[in-house]
Parts: structure tokens; C-alpha cells; sequence
DNA sequence: CGCGCGATTGATTCGGCTCAATAACTGTGG
DNA sequence: CCACAGTTATTGAGCCGAATCAATCGCGCG
């Protein structure tokens, strides 16, 4: 009864009809890591998980706590980051629905390395610790396919790493434009779905902000983007496919 | 017989008796990811394996293969390095005694991501696909140990992301030879245990040659190293801690 | 309608890269 | 064991990409 109180309260603030995802139906988990559980071990995350609703801005876990679960995204858009020194952001990487963010720090043992915010109103699913061991020891498949993320993953931290190092500005700025793209996908006019400050897309960049900013207007009077407040809308792949000099 | 033949040739190519480390009795083992296998795993891994002796400068493999196995170090030094446009080599990370190399690419189901060449003489054991994979099948102990390896290094990538992002490069050479200390430990004349080159470092800091060399005369002008041809010797570890702006 | 943050643009500075010239070192073959 | 060739290290000069600082503008929101 209590319960259900609270819970009325979480929707009214929320101005909006909340309803807990069921995972038998989640058009999400079909995309995610948990594709593959039968009938029992989705049964077994139903019971188990918790869900929680949060609004644009929001911190879903900050850098430095301990981890005792992970998150699945049901349905929404966020930026997992990290504190530099003097307190500045870099945005490491974006998760998304489907997408399962929390589970190096549990896997790791160690503090969560990165905070994750919410960029957008999003809808998420708790899986505790427990469950998740159980997932793995029960079904090496779904260890497999877990450890197949954690090094895909791995493989474009590489990437990131030999980008800032050696691509000068300019060239990672096409890049991450590419990459928000296909992370995002675009909505009807063209623009790519979502949403962030040029501050943002900085940090994203490794830059300051300004300098993203005169190199977007560049971008644009080049004719290879177009910009509508923090719409951006690409025009010319090609064109930034050469100016990021990107090969794969 | 053949092989046994095989085995002389190799032998006297290298000019160093060359003795096939057995896993029951390697000393690295103990520091390795199957630290904590039984005898019966270990006896699976013995007959399944292949070693090889390589000499300092050759390539275990390259960026862009497919990997059919992972690799673990008997003995030497490793660089994990990728390629960089102009082919500018950039060095993402070390292995040394007891690390496991390739695991990446075989979990992920991509093709190398990095090369691994050898710093100095080295003798590694290389475990075919079939044999990890029934490994991780059958021992989810040793899976969920394979995965808090790959999660830890994922956590360091997050941090050389932010600092290459954010630190400026005096900052970042200072931190990384706080790194190669940690990582290789030191000789008996307090030198870093390891031998690279002036450009090799550059390309860990992520930053000219030349800029590297100056900023090491100025690190030794200011008493915290001191240098004899490559060797590198901290004298002053708190210095670099606060040039370094390293905080934890 | 006004406030305040985010975006933009300009001016200036400077860290760090490139280019160039030596010097020191390493390994190799005679 | 020495001389030579090819690296690798060092140092200097000059340039340029990008950061910082400053000022203004625009707009979304209360």
C-alpha cells in the first residue's frame, strides 16, 4: 500500500504515465545483450529487476560510487562521462535503447569509472548483482556474448585513443559527426536524433568549446552540414568522411 | 621425431637453449588470469597449446589478422600499438609476464585492433580458440575472471582518454613515467625496467619525439629523473605526482 | 518581459609541432 | 677490433593550430 503510494507520487511528478517494462515484451532487450535468455532467465530478470524513470539531466550513477547492479535501457538516451582535472567533463560514450551501461564496474569489482546522465527523459530497468552472476554462470552463452560487448567496446576505446593523439581537431570533429549519426540515427528532417550543447560535443571532440563552434559554422559555410540550433543535419557523408579522414 | 627436429632448428636459430615453459610449473601463471584453473584445465591447456620464441623487434601479430587463439606471456615485453594515419604508430598498452594478449579480437569476434610487437626477447604460449572457449564454457569462475581483466583495462582506456583529452603534454609524460614504473617495476640501479625508445614514449604520451626529449631534459633539470642513454631513473616521485596532476 | 545560460565572434597568446642540422650510438661486416 | 652506415637523440628556429579571454548576441524559460 505504501508501495503503491510512493509510486503514484513518482508518476505524478513525472506528469506522465509510467509503465514498469515487462521484459517478455521489451522491443528493447531484442536489441541488447539479453536477445538470446529463454523463457526462465528472462523470468528470472522480471522478478528480480527494478525500474526507474528519469528526467533530462538526471544522474542515473556517478563516477567513484560502488556498483552493485546493472542498467538496461529501455527506452532513452545518455552520456556516460567523466571528470577531467578543474572539474572539466569528457564525455566518453553514449548508451542508448537496448544499450547496458554499469556492467565494467560490476564486472571490474572497482568503483564506477564514468557517471551516467541522462541527455533526454529515459526510461531504465536495475538488474542487481546476484542476478546478473547467476546469468553468467548459468548460461556461457550469455557470458560469451557479454564479454563480445566489453570488447567491442575495447576496440573503440583504441580507436578514441589513437584519434585524440594523432587526428588534429578538425578531422575528430567530421568523425564524431559520423559517429553521432550512426550511434543516433536521424529524425524526418534529417537531423541527427539527439540533442546536445556545443559544450557537449566538445568535450566529445576533445576541444574547447569555441573552437567546435567556429569549426561547425566552417562545416556548414563548406555546405557539409547544416545547423538549426542544436539540430545538425549532414548534408555531404563524403565530404566528412575526407575532411575526418576516416578509412574503415 | 620430426618435431623434435623442429624443435633443434629453432633452437639453434636462436642460439639460446629454449626450454617449452610447462603451465603446472610456470612461475607466471601464478600472476595470470588462470591463476586459479585446476589440474585438469591446466592438462587441457598443456596439450592444446603452442609456444614461440620471439626476438626483440619481431611481431607477434598484426592489426587488421584474424586471431584464431590468444596468446600469454611466458617471459618478456610486450607493446600493444595500432596504426595512426601517415602510419604514425601509436603504443595503446604493455604486456609483460603472465599478461594475456588477443583475447580482444578472439571475444569480440573482430580482427586485431592492435599489433603486438616484442620490446625485448620474449617466450609466449599461444592456446587455440576451441581450447579457451571450452574454458569459459565450463568454468564460469575463470569466464568471470577473463571478463574483470578486459573490465579493468576498459577503465584505464576511459582514463587515457580524459587525459590525452584534457592534460597538456608536460602533464602527460610526467604521468606516464609514473605508469612505466608501476608497470615494469625497476632494475637494482633504481633504472624503469624497461628499454624504450625516445619515439616509442612520445607515442605513449601521444606527442612529438622531439617534444618528448625536451620535456625529459627539463624533467631531469628539475631533479626528478635522471637519464643514461635510454635508461630512465625517478628520483623524485612526488615531483612527478604533481606535475603529473596525478591524484589517486 | 527580463534574466541567464548557451552560442557566437574577435583578438591575442602560447603550447607544441614541423623542419633542419648535428651529435651520439648500434650493429655489422671486413 | 675498427670503420662505416643507419638509426636514434638532441637542440634550435619558426610556424601554426587551438586555447584562452573578452564581448556580444540570441533565445528559452520563468
Amino acid at each position: 500500500m505504501i508501495f503503491e503510494t510512493k509510486k503514484t507520487i513518482l508518476i505524478n511528478q513525472m506528469k506522465k504515465p509510467f509503465v514498469i517494462p515487462e521484459c517478455q515484451k521489451c522491443m528493447s532487450r531484442s536489441l541488447s545483450v539479453f536477445s538470446d535468455l529463454d523463457e526462465n532467465e528472462i523470468q528470472q530478470i522480471t522478478t528480480t529487476k527494478g525500474c526507474n524513470y528519469y528526467k533530462k539531466g538526471q544522474t542515473i550513477f556517478f563516477e567513484g560510487n560502488n556498483a552493485h547492479g546493472i542498467y538496461c535501457i529501455h527506452k532513452g538516451k545518455i552520456k556516460m562521462h567523466k571528470l577531467g582535472l578543474d572539474g572539466k567533463e569528457q564525455i566518453i560514450r553514449f548508451a542508448k535503447d537496448g544499450d547496458v551501461i554499469g556492467y565494467r564496474a560490476m564486472l571490474s569489482g572497482e568503483a564506477y569509472s564514468l557517471s551516467a546522465s541522462v541527455l533526454e527523459d529515459t526510461s531504465v530497468c536495475y538488474l542487481p548483482k546476484d542476478t546478473l552472476l547467476n546469468l553468467i554462470q548459468e548460461d556461457p552463452k550469455f557470458a560469451l556474448k557479454l564479454m563480445e560487448m566489453t570488447c567491442k567496446e575495447m576496440g573503440k576505446a583504441s580507436k578514441a585513443i589513437t584519434n585524440l593523439a594523432q587526428k588534429p581537431v578538425r578531422e575528430r570533429l567530421a568523425e564524431v559527426l559520423l559517429i553521432l549519426k550512426e550511434t543516433f540515427g536521424e529524425r524526418e528532417d534529417g537531423s541527427i536524433d539527439v540533442t546536445l550543447t556545443r559544450e557537449e560535443i566538445g568535450s566529445l571532440v576533445g576541444t574547447a568549446t569555441e573552437s567546435c563552434i567556429r569549426l561547425l559554422s566552417e562545416f556548414k559555410k563548406d555546405g557539409m552540414i547544416e545547423l538549426e540550433g542544436k539540430k545538425i543535419i549532414i548534408k555531404d557523408v563524403q565530404g566528412l568522411i575526407k575532411t575526418g579522414n576516416v578509412y574503415e
